[in-house]
DNA sequence: CTCCAGGCATATT
DNA sequence: AATATGCATGGA
């Protein structure tokens, strides 16, 4: 509830991006289902996000979406971040050739796997271990808060922040990191931003090589196990062939589909298993 | 106060 | 190669 008139101005190169035909999309299921962190809802139905250093609103409007506060220049990064460059009407008509699919397909009309940045998925899927997402959310805030650089704009009624870079968190120690409050999953954090520094992890090989050896390399990552490998690879690699493995989901949706579970169609194995976890935890699964 | 969160690392069989 | 256990922290 404050008011800062000696704000600059937005950049002038600063407006509304629109898309046409975005739908199928619907931003609760893609911006607020465990993907990212960074997002919140508004009472609108719209939502608030910070990604790749700015701070947007995105809100839909008959089919259309629209992003407020990008640079025009962004188009590009916005129309790879919510996959539109993707048929999704193809997508879900083909993973509806499987059953149990089809079935989680009428929960979830407009979820989409998201396109994120490399580094802010990697650390903020180590923080997911054995966490629950609102305590990730407040984690990632801290972190951003206290590391990143700040960028002029709001979230959450506070000044936003942008994800912190490798290099600042590489030079960091784990009692660096104790204001997170993020336990054992501090040395992670630290490893993956050293890792990446020194080239060891790269964005660009990882995007190119196959999916077994991006895969290896990410689990020499500390704190990247199998899971977390998986999810790095989806959601901040665009590995959408990539499938997370998820020993409590397929036990818990066992009992919905004891037929077994959907085979999941080569090159898009990663995008109907977001449809099965959606499903899973729309339906309060328990695994019990 | 318990239980547990889309696991992982490590120590045991 | 499987299987068991500890783990920091805080939301519910």
């Amino acid at each position: 509830m404050k008011q800062d008139a000696t704000r600059p101005p937005a950049a002038r190169s600063r407006g509304a991006l629109v898309f046409e035909r975005a739908a199928p999309l619907d931003l609760a299921e893609t911006l607020d289902g465990g993907q990212a962190f960074r997002w919140r809802g508004c009472e609108d139905g719209a939502y608030v996000g910070v990604v790749a250093r700015q701070v947007v609103r995105a809100f839909l409007k008959g089919g259309r979406l629209t992003i407020e506060g990008a640079p025009l220049a962004a188009r590009p990064f916005w129309r790879a971040y919510f996959a539109l460059d993707l048929d999704y009407g193809a997508i879900r008509r083909r993973l509806a050739e499987d059953p149990a699919l089809r079935e989680c397909l009428g929960f979830a009309r407009g979820l989409r796997v998201l396109r994120q940045e490399f580094f802010e998925a990697l650390v903020t899927f180590i923080l997911t271990q054995n966490n629950n997402v609102p305590r990730v959310k407040g984690i990632v805030a801290r972190l951003c808060a206290t590391f990143g650089d700040p960028l002029g704009g709001d979230f959450e009624g506070e000044p936003a922040f942008a994800f912190p870079s490798p290099g600042r968190l590489a030079a960091l120690d784990e009692s660096d990191l104790a204001c997170l409050r993020a336990g054992y999953r501090v040395p992670g954090i630290l490893d993956a931003a050293r890792q990446v520094v020194s080239g060891r992890l790269d964005e660009t090989a990882l995007k190119t090589l196959p999916v077994p050896e991006a895969r290896a390399r990410l689990l020499g990552v500390r704190g990247v196990g199998p899971k977390v490998a998986d999810c790095v690879l989806l959601y901040g690699l665009g590995r959408f062939d990539c499938c997370p493995v998820d020993v409590w989901i397929r036990r818990a949706l066992a009992r919905f589909f004891p037929d077994g579970l959907p085979a999941c169609s080569s090159g898009i194995a990663g995008i109907a298993q977001q449809y099965l976890f959606h499903y899973a935890r729309l339906h309060g699964l328990d695994g019990r």
